[in-house]
Formats: structure tokens, sequence, C-alpha cells
DNA sequence: TAGATTGTTAATCGATTAACAATC
DNA sequence: TAGATTGTTAATCGATTAACAATC
């Protein structure tokens, strides 16, 4: 896996969803389900699903169904969330301290290991089990530790610059907090978490 | 305006990092803009610019370009962001104190103006200059504000049913951080704040 | 007027959905 | 075998992009 070409973000979003799913359902001890019954909940078109799996093989059994567990893990397998991956964070302010307890990243694997900022009254201090450290000491670390993926919780106005000063030392990968439109290599790949875009379009469509 | 049909979210988003991007050449003190030079740092077509302009009417002038801060505003009506919006948060965690405090809502108009939990250690407590309030009260400030707008930060496990219950007080909108698909009326509209997702995406692509 | 840039139409591209043969 | 459900193809739908007439 890993191989295949123009895979919309649209489907790996949805697999990720998928995944969420079937670890409820396995966890309510449900072995099987049809792609009829796990679209149900998920505003989701059972065919959708059936594409979405498709791009990466089959994963059913006609006349029957989905095996929870098993799809589960494949689906791990396909996203790479089926190892532990380790990734770093800068910028700990109040949302960089709530993503270093988020739970969520640690259900899919993802591990937060450590985190950097540039305000000497923060480097040196402990946010849930990890040490502050200096913003200029990153690429130090990630060299030693090879880790590609980081977080991005800096004010809108440093996160350009900061941005490009860790694609400098190796980033390959970043999930944006900024309200900004990152100017990067086309090789870095960057998702945006735009909360205030979000609750733009509920005002909107609200009239 | 208001009343246009069928604009799809990909618009409104755009809508937004437009407005953004015109508040900064604002501030800049640039009065006129062309399409080609307002998208060339956004990962955006001039024409995608002009088509997504083009659904709520005509806003440039044929070999000049667009008026930066008339332009602003015009967008600002069109989202419904021209007026101060005010919406309540529900579940006072880590995450949902640092939205209380995320500078990002505020830049859009829009103000949480109370904050609700279920634990008793929570409320009354102060929360920048908002009160945590108990949630079997929000009942009684809906009523009283008429917000229809609820940020929603509670943990997955009471993602719907909290989400339930705050629907039956006449929420119509809802932010959703927990990594949940909410079982709605079809008349309330729900945007997903999905980071695990997010993150999910960038470890795919970065195989 | 000549040059520039919009607003809009038509063409392209890609994603979703429906339909159904394959097969458990 | 009959019924159910997958995997996949083809049809549909919608969004993006290119092209250009309109016009400042």
């Amino acid at each position: 896996m890993g191989k295949e070409k123009n895979i919309s973000t649209e489907t790996i979003k949805r697999l990720i969803i998928y995944l969420r799913y079937l670890d409820t359902l396995n966890k309510n001890g449900i072995k099987i389900i049809s792609s009829e019954n796990i679209t149900s909940l998920l505003n989701v078109q059972p065919s959708q699903f059936r594409k979405d799996l498709s791009f990466f093989g089959e994963f059913g059994k006609r006349g029957v169904g989905y095996n929870v567990d098993s799809l589960a893990n494949s689906i791990r397998k396909i996203l790479g969330v089926n190892r532990e991956i380790d990734v770093v964070l800068i910028g700990v302010g109040k949302l960089g301290s709530a993503l270093i307890q988020y739970t969520g990243f640690k259900k899919i694997n993802v591990n937060i290991v450590s985190c950097f900022d540039k305000n000497p009254d923060k480097i040196g201090t402990m946010v849930e089990n990890i040490r502050v450290e200096d913003i200029k000491n990153i690429g130090k670390t990630l060299k030693r530790t090879g880790i590609r993926i980081a977080i991005l919780c800096v004010p809108v106005e440093e996160a350009q610059s900061v941005a490009k000063y860790i694609v400098g030392f190796g980033i390959k990968g970043i999930l944006n907090f900024a309200p900004a439109t990152l100017v990067l290599p086309a090789e870095v790949n960057v998702s945006n978490v735009d909360m205030a875009s979000e609750l733009g379009n509920i005002i909107y469509y609200l009239k």
C-alpha cells in the first residue's frame, strides 16, 4: 500500500470516519457489517463506501458484508496509522496546550512527543508529560527523532515564518491551526484547521 | 442577500479566506487589487475568485480591479458577519477554554457570550470573562438571548445526546469538535472540526 | 483609443451515485 | 439453490478552469 495514485482527500477523510465507527462496532461486539448498515448513520451512501474501499483492494465478502475487525485493521494500514506516529507541536499557547492533551490524536496512534515555543517564560515548563523546549533547538530534535510532522499553533502573524523555518529542518507535513494560507514547497503537505471559517459557514447557511 | 441558492460550502470557505486577505491588504494601505493578485498567494485560480463573487453580484471594475475596502464589506454582508454574532459554547474542558479566548472568532465578529458544562466543579468558575453555567439552564439563556449557534466541545461519548438536547432549545447551527457524526434534523447546520482526520490525511499523503 | 481586467459562458475535470453482474 | 451484498462500470452531478466578449 501507499502506491495508490489520485486518491482524493475526501476519500481519506471518510476512511477515518469509517475507522472510528468500526472501532465502536468492535467494542460493541459486532463482527460483521454491510455497506448499507455502516453508512446509515454517517451521511454517506453505501456505494460511496464501497467505492472508497475499492481504490485499495477487496475487503468484503459478497452476500455477507465486511468483517469489522479485519476491515478496521486494513484501513489502519491504508492510512498508515497501524503503528505509532510521533509528531511535534509548535506554539504552546492555550490552544497548543489543549491539543497536547487531546485524546483524539492518541486514538489514531499519534503521539505529540515534543513541543516548542519561543517565549522564555514557557520554555522549561511542563505541559501534560512533556517539557516545552526552545524553538531554536527544534532542528536537533527533528534530526535525532526523524519526525516529519508538526502541529502548528503559533499566532497567525508568525505562522508563515515558523512554517518555513521548520520545513528547513525536514518537516514534510503540517497541521496548521493559524488562519493563514502557508506558502511552502509543493512537496510539503499542509492541512488547515480553520475554525473561524467553519463557523462562518454555519453563519452563512443560517440566514 | 441571503436568498442565493446552491452556493457550495467551498465557495463560502473561500470567501472567508478572501476576506482575511482583504483585511490584511487594507491594513497595509492597498486600495485596489485584481483577481490575479489577490489569488496569487491563496492557492486559488483568478477565475475561481471571480466565479465565487459572481454568485452574489458584481463587485469589480473592468480594466481596473476591486476596491479592497468595499469588497471586504460586501463579503462581510454576504457571509452575515457585518454585525456582531453571539454564540454559546458547551463543554468547558481544555479545548473549550482555549476556544473561549481564541481571537480568530472575534475577528469575524463572533462572540462567545455564554458557556456551559455539567461538571459541578466547573459551574460558577470564570473562563476569560464569562461564567461557566449549568448546562441544565441553557434553555433559559437561549430563550432570553435568541442565540441559535453553539460550539460543541464535549467528550465524544456525549456529543450526540448534548447536540440533540440543545437542538430542542432552538439551536440551529453547531460547530462540532467531537469526532462523531451527529444525527440531527436536516434543518440543523453542523460543521465538524475534525482535527484527527486532518492529521490522518497528512499521514496518508506523507507515505 | 489601447490596454487591462472583469463577469460569464462553455469546456473540462473529478467526485458521487445508480445499476448490475459477480459471487458468497 | 435463492437471497444478499459486494466490487465495478457507467451515468450523473457538480465544481473548477479556460476562454473571451464586455467594458472600464
